[in-house]
DNA sequence: CAGAATACTTCAAGACTTGAAGCAAGGCTA
DNA sequence: TAGCCTTGCTTCAAGTCTTGAAGTATTCTG
């Protein structure tokens, strides 16, 4: 193989993230979600502006008919809420219901415990965080998360 | 939040791994295949010996009958056959095909070509595995991939 | 040898994803 | 400002993915 290590870091990262998926499984069942309507509720931050259907599709690398599906399973769960953006009538703007936040808080907070990387020391972590957002950066699609 | 640098460390994992399968989308479809697939017979190293369905539901974190399913997908496309496991009987171990091997190696070079972790350096790139093997090494499930 | 365990398959149900078609709102231009 | 194009979302149909329960063949164990 050409670049060995670049195979095993392409690697590392996805086992990674599925364990995670794997760790908090039960976790998410408990609120009958399942690692993509948690994934989306993850991208909704309560303290920035209620994002568009169009922006979580973005952030969620999906289009607008899959979110339609999405919103309508955090919509039936009680978790968020569909309003119309003021500003632009066409546009759904997604907020978190109060127990949306509840839920959304419990749940990456046992992501965050439960998360192989959770081992890592505060050092460790910033050296991690420094090469990723370094890799984000490069990139225009992922340039305007970090 | 208690871990800021834990929060952006999971969040960017994710979100590169989902940029990269975006980003190799195309190259995908053009095989019939999708990322579930295309990860199936990523971990399917043809250097090694042929795995048994029970070993990849472990490499892909999902249940026997998701795999059943996966590998009739492989299977269909020509890309894997199923043979009896002279040592187990009840076993069977997924070989590639000629075609298979020759789809997987095109796949996983280009996944290696668009993944925006390929913008790092030989020097980051290893940092970055130093990190993430040590990840691996604390988690019992990882542990035996790395 | 009988019963339990293992490896896989089948089936049914639900969750996810995509693309095509449609609707309402906003933008543009003659 | 009427007509047309675009945008943001929804609906629908089709296909893919995932799970759990039940079933079959094989192996293990006492």
């Amino acid at each position: 193989m050409a670049a060995p290590e670049l195979t095993a870091v392409v690697a590392a990262t996805h086992d990674i993230w599925m364990r995670t998926n794997d760790l908090i499984g039960q976790a998410l069942a408990g609120h009958r979600l399942t690692p993509a309507t948690f994934q989306a509720l993850w991208v909704i931050d309560p303290d920035e502006p209620p994002p568009s259907m169009k922006v979580m599709a973005e952030r969620l690398y999906c289009n607008a008919s899959n979110l339609t599906f999405i919103t309508n399973q955090l919509a039936d769960r009680g978790l968020v809420e569909r309003i119309v953006d003021p500003d632009n009538r066409r546009s759904r703007l997604l907020v978190l219901t109060a127990e949306g936040r509840r839920v959304r808080d419990e749940l990456v907070r046992t992501a965050l415990e439960k998360t192989p990387l959770a081992v890592l020391s505060d050092d460790e972590l910033r050296q991690l965080s420094t090469l990723l957002h370094r890799v984000m950066r490069s990139d225009p699609a992922l340039a305007q998360r970090s």
